[in-house]
DNA sequence: ATTGATTATTCAAATCATTTGAGTTAATCC
DNA sequence: GGATTAACTCAAATGATTTGAATAATCAAT
């Protein structure tokens, strides 16, 4: 954008942009992107956003692995890197994780000095200060406060949240939910997650517990949510069937073939995913929901287009410009890029900040 | 507060304190409440917002009745009206609310002059402007921008929120929510409603509609949770029973004499609420869950100490100094108190504008 | 009773982001 | 080729806030 037209947006002098304008460029925040000639008037000189400005460092913590990237400001990934683990316990992720740091650090000449902060992602639940009770898969975590432990390992602030919301931020930085204040994104995790934004800023709940959606019950049969709908489900129908579903890309494969045993968890996933769709609308109501995570296109694909959407719904908008249901990022990567996501939208948002 | 301890809380110089005190005494928005001793060191002087500093409007509409309330800064009620209605066409509306406005400022001196704006309650579901579709009761508002309506009619700001919102924030002003920045409210309107208060701020959803929890179907049977859990499913039920439980005061009667058809109901009901209460807290993780709305303190306080909470569940946290599940306001008043607190939090509340 | 420590407050001057007003530059329109 | 339009810069003014020095009112120890 040119300056006059910044200050426009933002209710403020141009001379006022000009003056921050010259602050950001002096620090190498922004870049000249020529001049943009619109009719009458001298042509505006364009600012963008310097990619090299900023960088937000990624870590994604699992029983079986640690995921790793670095984005820079555009929200573009830098590096990415996975490295399977035998032990999660808090101290071989620590040392896993700086090494990886270190690891992005060479990637990138210049981040060390432009590193925004750290995200990590991590399965719940959360107490005041770290993981509390079981089901995280994670043993030993008990009593650490995961912040201060990440935040000390690294040098950086750290952001510490949960796979959805992660991948709910990375939408919002570019993907589907560009423009959108106020979506939900289901994320297929091992289990069935749920971001929630409103008003631009996660609804992360009083503990950073919020979108646990796939623990509700569903009433009349003794299963929840995600024992329909999610990796871990699917995996064990197959696994039933004496088939190997383990993978994003054994599952798109299997996909591709119109393999039955893989139909016959569709059908009730769907059905699942129906319900679920249910209650975020009522309780919800987003512009959209976003389908994503750790499933291949083709599989979210087909439940965008074959999840029968309750009409009785306030979400039920003729006209409306988007779909009630859509798919955004796939793949391995999705929660460990929302990490880095979560620090660059906390870098890029204006807020309210708590002293303290 | 004295001058030098608001000076730490905001992380200002007492001086800019100073300044601000001189600015808001001066526009008659503080009183000086004395001096304050503590240990050693010059006693402070103590300033409190004055109660007559500003006012608010609320008025709820329903299909059958029109009700007011007028809010001092503080959060008193100064006045209250209820008036019955044959007919809840716009014009109607309009003439009733402007009558009550006058009313209400004719109640208290200087209100007038420092009126803050309106909040109004009105049942959904709400679309891009007004109300659309069906299940409001409202008839004849189909193409009505309320937001316009109402600020023309009284010359004043409003906000226009359903119940269940409103309460929350009434809630947050003076009750059981006084302090917390994550938490749920349950009302009991004519259906089932969900005030979400995330971080300080409401969540309404896209188009306000957020919190329709009533509307979710339980799968197996073939109802939705407002069908067990309403005053419209509490009347149903006694009517069918040849009683009458159309008002507050017909209800606790029933209550107190422990009538059996009313407990037939709340067996159900107790049952509609534990699963509510568990979509909640697995959804939004609040710090606890407020039960209100228009139902008399006994059958709230019956549901707090009845309800079967899920131990597997985020919200299940072993020391929590808050209980999970707890009784607010109650009463005929609450969504209308709910309606002109919008206002207040709106005066009160920090937050970043958009300019537009 | 006196002195010193502690805390709250005011006064005056300095600072800094922002606005205002006047002038400059570079394009299109006629 | 002059009029018009829009973006931008420079210099001075504004206003909220901070800084630093001084004053006021209390408690605690002597």
């Amino acid at each position: 954008m040119g300056r006059a037209e910044i200050a426009r947006v933002l209710s403020l002098s141009t001379q006022a942009v000009s003056n921050i304008i010259a602050e950001l460029s002096e620090d190498g925040l922004l870049i000249e992107r020529g001049h943009l000639t619109i009719g009458r008037g001298m042509p505006a000189k364009q600012y963008a956003l310097n990619p090299k400005g900023g960088y937000a460092f990624g870590i994604e913590v699992r029983p079986d692995a640690v995921l790793a990237a670095l984005l820079n400001m555009e929200g573009r990934a830098v590096m990415t890197k996975r490295v399977a683990l035998k032990k999660a316990d808090p101290d071989t992720i620590v040392n896993e994780i700086k090494s990886l740091y270190h690891e992005a650090l060479r990637c990138e000449a210049g981040a060390h000095a432009r590193m925004l902060g750290a995200g990590i992602v991590m399965p719940g639940p959360f107490g005041a200060t770290g993981i509390v009770g079981h089901g995280s898969g994670l043993e030993g975590w008990g009593d650490i406060d995961t912040n201060t432990l990440f935040s000390d390992a690294l040098g950086l602030p750290v952001e510490v949240s949960n796979d959805a919301n992660a991948a709910a931020m990375a939408e919002r930085l570019s993907g589907a939910a560009q423009g959108l204040s106020t979506y939900a994104y289901l994320y297929f995790g091992a289990g069935l997650g749920l971001g929630l934004v409103s008003g631009g800023n996660l609804a992360r709940g009083a503990f950073g517990n919020a979108g646990e959606i796939g623990h509700i019950p569903v009433p009349g049969c003794r299963d929840n949510l995600e024992s329909a709908l999610s990796r871990l489900s699917v995996q064990e129908h197959l696994t039933r069937a004496g088939k190997r579903g383990d993978d994003i890309e054994a599952l798109a494969a299997l996909f591709e073939n119109e393999d039955k045993d893989l139909k016959s968890w569709l059908v009730p996933a769907t059905e699942a995913l129906a319900y679920a769709v249910t209650i975020v609308e009522n309780v919800f109501d987003p512009q959209t929901i976003i389908l994503g995570g750790a499933m291949p296109d083709s599989i979210l694909d087909h439940f965008v287009a074959n999840t029968p959407l309750p009409s009785q719904s306030v979400s039920n908008r003729p006209n409306s410009a988007l779909p009630r249901l859509q798919r955004g990022a796939s793949g391995r990567m999705t929660a460990t890029l929302g990490a880095a996501a979560l620090v660059l939208h906390r870098t890029l948002s204006p807020h309210i900040a708590h002293a303290h």
